[in-house]
DNA sequence: ATGATTTGACCGAA
DNA sequence: TTCGGTCAAATCAT
């Protein structure tokens, strides 16, 4: 960790200390004003755009593929083209082209990344890694030099929402314990196996704990620093445009959504603020390279209300922190 | 009954 | 013609 490493942690820190002053003035609303409010909204909002400088001056631009680093799974990803000498060389567009809505069969055009995930063998998962979109496998091919056939899968709300998002998993000959997954297309559908559970977080986290498949979903899903201080910002901004309006309940806007927000599985999000907290509320956002991030139990203890902002910036205070010291697994 | 997976056939690109 | 990617009927799982 460098300098600007030590800023963005200072940054953060003195970020999380305002919101921890906020919360205690949102409590006590007697003893402050509305203006101390924006005030204090303001200055958070003004940390999160420094932090944001030194991310970017660290990590390149926004959605930039990042190594992370887990107990278990090492991830690595890269952008296209993969792979040179990889099967996945037949075409070398990089660019984040408009969607081909001609029904071709080949979608040459739509972006397309890597993740190359190795799986302690001890934890002897099988495919598929579920990463958070819901995928319903069309087809598997021996592919020609590799040892393992390649599994084709396309989003599970393909034919719902128009959803054009496939990847490919391939294991690698050379090492086993090695997926190489490639994703094609963005997720228009923001539909997520882990979206807002429809069960009460603690339960849904117990119910499913133990099983391999969540070890990789919570390992793979990191959030991008970048997208969950963007996330908070515009929450902030967001919220800071309704004090503006209505002076009545501060930080209203900032709960996690709930069930009345988040229908379940398979209906549509209708809040513009559920656009904002996409990451935050464990629905990938669809340009994001990385998918979306574990739950925190911090996080999922507070749904409900503003102490969740709190959980947040700890979060990203926590996770910034694996990620500069964790080097290799 | 419904949805997911399997698998051979089909198609387009090289 | 070969090969990778997709389709779709058959099959399986819940």
């Amino acid at each position: 960790m460098g300098d600007s490493s030590n800023n963005l942690v200072h940054e953060l820190l003195q970020g999380l200390e305002l919101v921890r002053q906020l919360q205690k003035n949102l409590h006590m609303p007697c003893s402050s004003s509305q203006e101390t409010h924006e005030l204090l909204i303001q200055k958070i909002i003004s940390i999160f755009e420094k932090a944001l400088q030194i991310v970017n001056g660290n990590r390149g631009p926004l959605g930039e593929p990042s190594s992370q680093h887990s107990i278990g799974v090492t991830i690595r990803m890269s952008e296209s083209p993969p792979l040179s000498g990889s099967p996945h060389s037949e075409d070398s567009d990089r660019d984040l082209m408009e969607h081909d809505h001609n029904a071709s069969r080949k979608r040459k055009s739509l972006p397309r990344w890597t993740k190359q995930i190795r799986v302690n063998p001890g934890i002897g998962v099988e495919l598929p890694l579920d990463d958070g979109y819901n995928w319903r496998k069309y087809g598997q091919k021996g592919i020609l030099g590799a040892v393992y056939p390649r599994g084709y899968y396309r989003c599970t709300h393909r034919n719902v929402h128009g959803c054009l998002a496939t990847k490919q998993v391939q294991r690698s000959d050379e090492d086993p314990n090695v997926f190489e997954i490639t994703y094609k297309g963005k997720h228009t559908c923001t539909m997520a196996s882990n979206t807002i559970p429809t069960s009460t977080p603690n339960e849904n986290q117990e119910s499913n704990l133990n099983t391999n498949q969540n070890v990789l979903q919570g390992l793979e899903q990191q959030p991008n620093l970048n997208e969950l201080l963007l996330n908070l910002r515009a929450g902030l901004r967001v919220q800071t445009e309704h004090l503006d309006s209505s002076h009545d309940q501060p930080f209203s806007s900032f709960h996690f959504p709930s069930s009345s927000n988040i229908k379940t599985e398979n209906q549509i999000l209708t809040s513009p603020m559920l656009e904002n907290f996409s990451s935050l509320s464990f629905i990938p956002p669809a340009t994001s390279e990385i998918s979306h991030f574990s739950v925190s139990p911090s996080v999922v203890n507070n749904i409900g209300g503003y102490p969740s902002m709190i959980s947040i910036w700890e979060n990203i205070l926590f996770m910034y922190e694996v990620d500069s010291c964790i080097t290799h697994f």
